[in-house]
DNA sequence: TCACTATTTAGCCAAATTGCCAAATATGGG
DNA sequence: CCCATATTTGGCAATTTGGCTAAATAGTGA
């Protein structure tokens, strides 16, 4: 593999890898509506106001959502809608999968 | 969080957390194609066959490939082809994110 | 300026990931 | 059966990630 593709995969490999857990994609979901600030993702979630920071910092960093401070607080808003078009896919992923595992179960 | 949505929301994680890899990406691309053995996608990647095939098992456990053995070989093929829909996206999202950097390393 | 709130950052530790080597497994050919 | 090849598995070290607490930063209002 070049050093080009190398690259290019690396980078692609970023955007995946800031989906890949499960308070990030609440958060995606939750600013497909509309904006929040972190608070309120906080509640959303449950887990530190630090915690939830670092993810949105994640989300940032590969340039999935934008941030606004207004007053006390940062809202956060999604950048690239177009990556709510995954959740159909993964949806069918799963859902495949839960099925084969169902019919194993049933083998007889 | 509810522990349904919970739930939901870590198979979902998991289907990404298997395309966050490098690696993992030029395997999904390559099948996209035509299948492949596991020797022949060593070579793309040019890593150890164990780092392969492990690479290749986490794709499998996400359901989003399908492993046949004919002789000594085994052949994958792309299970899910709607996960290469996922890629314009990221293109788009990494593309957008490359132009801004450009336009902050320019400002005067 | 001081106190208060919202957020980010730093530091730490546990857990997960990655990649290699070596060993185990499976298959096909003499 | 014996040997060679293809693949998977187990084990280990190095790195990364995730989440907490505590400290730092920023804005608001008295």
């Amino acid at each position: 593999m070049d050093a080009k593709t190398q690259a290019r995969l690396t980078m692609r490999a970023n955007v995946f890898k800031a989906l890949a857990h499960p308070s990030r994609l609440l958060i995606v979901e939750q600013l497909a509506h509309k904006e929040l600030c972190v608070c309120q993702l906080r509640e959303m979630i449950g887990a530190d106001m630090s915690t939830v920071s670092k993810h949105l910092s994640v989300l940032k960093g590969a340039g999935m959502i934008q941030d606004e401070k207004r007053g006390l607080q940062v809202y956060y808003r999604l950048k690239m809608p177009c990556v709510l078009r995954f959740f159909d896919c993964v949806g069918e992923v799963i859902e495949t999968n839960v099925k084969e595992q169902w019919e194993l179960v049933n083998l007889r």
